[in-house]
DNA sequence: GCGACAG
DNA sequence: ATCTTGTCGC
């Protein structure tokens, strides 16, 4: 794994602001993702034990789902959580395991923002850039940005605006569900990214990969029944 | 000053 | 995020 902009995470908030500004330029928001071309999709959250951030990631074959790798790090907590920042909360945990990783996805799905942030870095931009590497952000709530409720079936969408400019789509993922908050984490369009999350959805309003990468973080595994489609 | 605020 | 089972509502 190689980091195309190194930075560093021992910060405070006023710089980790400024550090944001500045990557927040290097976001492409072209797609490079060809769903067609897609194998492997990976899943990424974070959850916490004590004072510790527990970072899971979860790659599924694309698109049958099916559970292929899986990775697990947990670093101490070095930063609070501040609307905005939470990539200096999270962030480290997320490289460590991505660091352990052996089977690399053609993209990541985030549980957080991606350009639908105060400075248009979210967790999902942050890690894409850093990395180099397309990303999507899908998170449960808002963070910045207007919208008005898509329609209540499965697939629809609104846009998440702020001002003038688009910054995300809210969509409906299962009819009668709250919706998700998709935007473009890197190299991916909001096309793709809406189209891609609402492929890795089944039954449940998360994509499974985001699913299963959240038991993993909060559980610490992946529940047997969960990987008996065989996998590993 | 007041309210909002990913996880 | 986390503390936590059953229960109210469509």
């Amino acid at each position: 794994m190689r980091l195309v902009f190194p930075h560093p995470w021992n910060v405070s908030p006023e710089e980790a602001a400024a550090i944001q500004q500045e990557l927040a330029q290097q976001v492409v928001r072209q797609n490079a993702v060809a769903i067609e071309a897609v194998r492997y999709v990976a899943g990424v959250d974070v959850g916490f034990v004590g004072d510790m951030a527990r970072a899971a990631v979860v790659v599924c074959e694309f698109p049958s789902l099916r559970p292929a790798a899986q990775s697990l790090a947990q670093v101490p907590v070095s930063f609070p959580y501040i609307p905005g920042l939470l990539a200096f909360r999270e962030g480290p945990a997320v490289l460590a395991a991505l660091e352990k990783l052996d089977l690399w996805p053609d993209v990541f799905i985030f549980d957080a923002q991606g350009i639908a942030h105060p400075r248009r870095l979210g967790l999902a931009s942050h890690m894409g850039v850093v990395l180099d590497w397309p990303s999507i952000g899908c998170a449960k709530s808002r963070l910045v940005g207007q919208f008005t409720a898509p329609p209540a079936e499965r697939g629809a969408w609104t846009p998440l605006t702020d001002g003038q400019e688009c910054i995300g789509a809210v969509v409906r993922t299962r009819a009668g569900a709250e919706p998700l908050f998709v935007s473009i984490g890197h190299r991916v369009n909001l096309e793709t990214a809406v189209e891609l999350v609402l492929r890795c959805t089944r039954q449940y309003r998360l994509p499974e990969t985001s699913r299963l990468a959240h038991m993993l973080a909060s559980r610490g595994t992946l529940p047997s029944d969960a990987l008996q489609e065989r996998l590993f």
